[in-house]
DNA sequence: GTAATTATTTGATTTAGGTCAAAAGTTCTG
DNA sequence: CAGAACTTTTGACCTAAATCAAATAATTAC
């Protein structure tokens, strides 16, 4: 009963987009593998490549760069999201990226090996992948705007509608890297309300 | 002589990503036909749906939106890119960008229905997509950082950078806007050298 | 359960870049 | 080619947020 859930919720997230056949399903479910990580837990070290993408179950992931030895929050990526460094990922290189959780997360998770195979024979796959991609991308250009024309106050206040479910379990200090503001800054803003 | 060159341009550009089959080199040229932009000539309302997508073979354009009565710019695009509004044109949508030509502009368009029978017909056309969106996601990031983290000055230098071929020819006040920093401080910082 | 870390708040001061205003340059257009 | 209409520069002043410093508060570990 305390034990991670089935595929259906990762099923359900590909058919926000696609169809699934049962023999995606089925070549699906042989892939994808059920991982927890404790509070703390780094899951990509910047120093190796990512060759795996996480799927949120539950609990929270942060992915993070390291600047002048502090480090920058990039996103923070809850239930029902893929995470991974994209670049390393995709390109098989290192990237500058560090994923670790914020809280005890729990996911499934598939290679870069066995997606590639998934891609080379399942079309469908390619689809999603475009579709799921094209969202994402709006959000990337909303948050550019958001950096760029907004007060202190106004990033935070859209930092709590766009992580609306999360924010208030981010501690302070990552959320203020995130929007690229102090936290002295950011804990004034607080107090204000 | 003067008149636009032939599809080879972006025959290339996507076998960057994918082979092109002799078929399918068909059904694009079919499908992409040539259009010319005047100086200022606006490309996309924002009242209305994105219903093209335009392959850049020559000049600028840029994608902007309003607000508070000003222009915001929000991307410059030259050759071999591909130029519309997003959401608008995916979701077949309105969404709030304008796109304008900052200078006399050579380009190739496909509209949305034509693309979307290719990627009903030609999965490769899906593969496609999906990289060549996994570079601009790239893109996006690296902007992303470099609006949180530095000063006007650094901004226009990484603005340089990203637009190394094309940045001299944009006005001040847009280059200014895109930054998310006003026209006087990049008048002063530009001025400094 | 208390010491030791780590995270957050509060205060004083500084500064980069914004705002407002006007002058100087450029480029359109009839 | 002259006047209108933009675009860019320059100057004076102001403010939001950064920096530096220290005090609290909250976690974590033994």
């Amino acid at each position: 009963m305390n034990k991670i859930k089935t595929t259906e919720n990762i099923f359900t997230h590909f058919e926000k987009f696609i169809k699934l056949s049962e023999n995606l399903k089925l070549e699906l479910s042989k892939r994808i593998k059920p991982i927890v990580f404790q509070k703390g837990e780094l899951v990509l070290d910047a120093n190796n490549i990512s060759k795996k993408s996480y799927f949120i179950n539950k609990g929270i992931l942060r992915t993070y760069f390291i600047k002048d030895g502090k480090e920058i929050s990039e996103f923070f990526s809850g239930i029902d999201e893929w995470v991974n460094s994209p670049k390393s990922f995709m390109q098989r290189e290192k990237d500058i990226y560090y994923i670790d959780a914020i809280e005890k997360t729990e996911a499934y998770f598939i290679t870069v090996n066995d997606l590639v195979y998934l891609f080379d024979n399942f079309p469908e796959m390619e689809r999603y992948a475009r579709l799921s991609m094209g969202t994402i991308f709006g959000h990337f250009m909303e948050r550019i705007t958001s950096i760029r024309f907004t007060t202190a106050k106004e990033k935070y206040t859209h930092f709590q509608k766009t992580y609306s479910n999360i924010y208030h379990r981010i501690p302070l200090g990552m959320v203020a890297s995130y929007l690229g503001i102090t936290q002295e800054t950011l804990s004034r803003i607080r107090a204000v309300k």
